[in-house]
DNA sequence: AACGGTTGCAACCGCGGAATA
DNA sequence: CTATTCCGCGGTTGCAACCGT
């Protein structure tokens, strides 16, 4: 599944999959102190990863609220939806879809949810050659090309409760749902509740700025 | 059972933009 | 204004698991 481990002799750097201790030892950090600074924040962690790979790490796996698991067909439709809206915008598209990041959702696209689109696509395309046919009555009755198109690519919108709900989810407040993951950060008990509770603090090296709480980042529990 | 092809997904890489010196 | 640093994003890769023959 994952990466073999492999160590980068130029950097000093570990590379490839991460171990269950690497998992405890970033998640503590991160819960405890935040993620002040992801290149620094290694250092301090004592881990032997480059920042980004941290932050990588901590984004897509390790962060309380991810989701994981098969797919609803509510968070397909808006991934489908929103992709053929703003296309590759990955990162806009997770914010639609709380506990999925970005890189989750980019695979599974790139693994499922292309495919069907490709198809459906071919799909509609076929019912739209067909529903040209009856074109010229639609215009009689006042109804746009678009409005038809709609209505005949049931291919891809079977439900139209479907589409209420993700038009919906698409309206929520950004604010509603920032206050919402902040709150199942802090409420919900979480894997990473063991790691830390494993790991004990006098195992980091923390800036003072950090330690003192002269710098606090918006997600640091210290808030 | 063995093998080769395919799939799913974690992780890396490079680039662009924002922030800072 | 320029150079440097850092972060975030999107594309891509590599590998284990799965599947079909």
């Amino acid at each position: 599944m994952a990466r073999t481990r492999c160590y980068d002799k130029k950097s000093g750097l570990k590379k490839g999959t991460w171990t269950l201790e690497e998992d405890k030892k970033l998640a503590a950090y991160v819960t405890k102190y935040g993620c002040w600074n992801w290149r620094q924040l290694p250092k301090f962690a004592g881990l032997s990863r480059c920042g980004k790979s941290c932050r990588l790490r901590w984004l897509n796996y390790l962060q309380p609220n991810i989701k994981r698991g098969n797919y609803t067909r509510e968070e397909d439709q808006i991934i489908m939806k929103l992709h053929a809206e703003i296309e590759n915008k990955w990162s806009a598209i997770a914010i639609h879809l709380p506990g999925r990041s970005d890189n989750e959702i980019k695979n599974h696209w790139h693994t499922s949810l292309k495919k069907r689109s490709t198809h459906e696509l071919t799909c509609n395309g076929k019912k739209r050659e067909a529903n040209n046919v009856n074109k010229k009555s639609d215009e009689d009755q006042n109804i746009s090309p678009n409005e038809s198109y709609i209505e005949v690519s049931s291919c891809v919108t079977t439900d139209q409760n479907m589409e209420n709900i993700m038009d919906a989810e698409c309206e929520i407040n950004q604010e509603e749902l920032f206050e919402e993951s902040i709150g199942n950060f802090w409420t919900e008990p979480f894997l990473i509740d063991s790691f830390i509770s494993t790991t004990s603090n006098s195992e980091f090296c923390v800036p003072l700025e950090v330690e003192y709480g002269l710098f606090v980042s918006p997600f640091s529990p210290i808030m």
